[in-house]
DNA sequence: ATATATACTTTGATTGATCAAAATAGTAAA
DNA sequence: TTTACTATTTTGATCAATCAAAGTATATAT
């Protein structure tokens, strides 16, 4: 008897001939093709699993999705409900350099408008890092994770100081009483934030 | 491609073989089915020339090409040089609705940042100035409406002379047997090059 | 245990895109 | 006119994707 951990990763070659609209016979010989170029691992009559490979550019290609669906909906107002196959179509013709500079003009979103998590470049999904630049002491230095609100005045913002995912900033004053902080980035001018907006700010 | 789909008159097979790089003989094939489905009309050893039907998709394509373009240089801030082929991907993979939101966004711009006009929904364009920096004497000063040359290495060089579209250029010299024009932008050094070259830039 | 149903794989045929090479038409040169 | 050249078309073959239908393994029910 086949236990649920020794079919634990394996998808079935029915879910997978369903999935793409082809007949059984096509999804087998797809996967053999697939299997030959490394992308995945072929269990006769079992099912499927990714290689490492194959899940690199699966994470990438939900990075490139949710990416996009973020940029449908925030940025030209399209409704929720249709960006799905919208973007299913933009994500095998987006190329990587023009997606990283839609990744900076976002902001870095953490999260698509569903509210799934955005895989990072490298792969991972990130877990959200719980440090805000609201609770860091004066004369520390850390780097921008990502910044957590949408809206594109904010956005707009954070890019105009170059608040931006990545950027080290160092932390010139930080005023609990006055609810003030005080950054630094580069060699730039000095700024300052109230804390409701360095809430925002993800560092670690 | 554009290119080819934008000429009223026939094109010749060669040009169209050449240009989507295949052989002659799938050239042949591709025409043949192309005016199957009502596309162009193909005068065999002749040529193509474009149905009303295909002139209106081309028109749209070129739509979709330019206002990417716009999109890809204005908001995301790619190179000049480099939007070309990102955009030749993308105009294939967007929709007509996600298009005219990009649109909306740009603010319906009429030109785009090689300066070559954006045509309307309805299909239409403003036609481009037949001058060329080419034909121009000595002594007068014309502005830059567009560069043809969509080569990248041609753009750079371009951009690095600030010969960019709107730009004011004073003809300092124009020497027809020596096939070269030396020219003057803003307080710059003046700089000379080709006729060849020259002949790739539309002026007003 | 055996039979049956279900999920999957194999087989064989079809279609469409493509190429290399041979055939042909149209054009320029002798 | 005849010849030679060039551009284009035709032909025949290959390859990859796909499907329908037949075959096979595995799970389920009796």
């Amino acid at each position: 008897m086949v236990t649920l951990e020794e079919n634990g990763s394996k998808v079935a070659m029915g879910k997978v001939s369903a999935e793409l609209a082809v007949t059984p016979g096509t999804a087998t010989s797809m996967v053999k093709n697939m299997e030959r170029d490394g992308w995945l691992k072929y269990y006769p009559r079992q099912g499927v699993s990714l290689t490492r490979k194959g899940k690199k550019v699966a994470m990438n290609m939900l990075r490139r999705h949710r990416l996009l669906e973020t940029f449908l909906v925030e940025t030209l107002g399209l409704d929720w409900s249709e960006i799905h196959i919208e973007a299913e179509e933009l994500e095998h013709a987006i190329s990587e350099k023009v997606l990283e500079k839609l990744d900076e003009f976002l902001g870095s979103p953490r999260y698509d408008p569903h509210g799934h998590p955005i895989p990072s470049k490298g792969g991972t999904i990130q877990r959200p890092s719980s440090q805000t630049l609201q609770n860091c002491d004066a004369g520390i230095t850390v780097r921008v994770e990502s910044i957590l609100d949408q809206d594109s005045d904010f956005l707009k913002f954070a890019r105009e100081k170059e608040l931006l995912p990545g950027k080290a900033v160092s932390v010139i004053k930080s005023e609990k009483l006055a609810d003030v902080i005080t950054l630094k980035i580069d060699g730039r001018e000095p700024f300052s934030m109230g804390f409701r907006s360095a809430e925002k700010i993800l560092v670690v």
